[in-house]
DNA sequence: CATTCATGTTTACAAACGTAGTCGATTACG
DNA sequence: CGTAATCGACTACGTTTGTAAACATGAATG
């Protein structure tokens, strides 16, 4: 089924979906977490039962985007892929999709919409200063 | 399956896939095109068969994302949506999923992994100026 | 020890997606 | 006019995703 990952190398990011993001959510503000842990975190506020929060897992763990130990009968889960690096790849990709891989543009078309608060016009600024120096 | 436009108001703006996005590049870059010009333009650089193009014009009709208008025989293609609308509403859509709707996380991660070049720099700190008055 | 509970694994299934072939009608060309 | 090229519509088919049930197994509990 075309794999991408049969050859030699081997682990590409697998891409994560949205509804595996949100599993991944809660085991990056908490880890290790059981899966009914995780079913109580993101399944409640999700509206999820637990079965689809165990096939999400399982998922993850076949895309190695989440990793287990073994802890007596059960699995521990742990993020195995760090936010930051997920935050990133995929923020690459939109601005590499739909602003030619400028970030210029994704702002204006942020600061057009409203998108950006006075606190973020604040904080860009503070960012752009230090990265002046 | 939880359709979201089952209910009453309706047309959500469907999402559009990445290979929908592709063909209404094309369709933003010139308009109206017959669907072998989408092809010519799109196709080619993507390597798809004139079939695969006019399957997916088909898709982007059917989520009123093209429109078309009869021409002798054939149709031609117009886009339904203005580009600045789907960019800006898959950067919110990014934004929110991701960063909890603030823009300058996301800033500040394209900065940290040098997405930034000198000049969305300086553009930034020019719209940054503009948004001050 | 028998039964229930928790857990991971397997299987399911519809919708969306990527990719494309076929078919019927129409047009254009020789 | 007959035939080939064109075009949209319909059909196809494997994969990914969302969502979950069924099952097997081992642990806990009465």
């Amino acid at each position: 089924m075309a794999r991408r990952e049969s050859a030699q190398a081997g682990q590409g990011p697998e891409r994560i979906s949205e509804a595996e993001h949100a599993v991944m959510e809660a085991l990056w503000e908490q880890s290790p977490l059981t899966a009914s842990e995780v079913g109580e975190r993101v399944g409640d506020l999700r509206g999820w039962s637990l079965a689809t929060v165990k096939t999400l897992l399982s998922r993850l763990v076949a895309k190695q985007a989440v990793r287990t130990e073994p802890d007596g009968k059960r699995y521990l889960y742990f993020p195995a892929i760090a936010r930051a690096d997920y935050l990133g790849s995929e923020s690459r990709r939109l601005v590499d999709r739909l602003f030619g891989g400028r970030a210029a543009p994704l702002f204006a078309h942020l600061a057009e919409a409203e998108a950006l608060t006075s606190e973020d016009i604040a904080e860009i600024e503070a960012l752009l200063r230090e990265m002046k120096q």
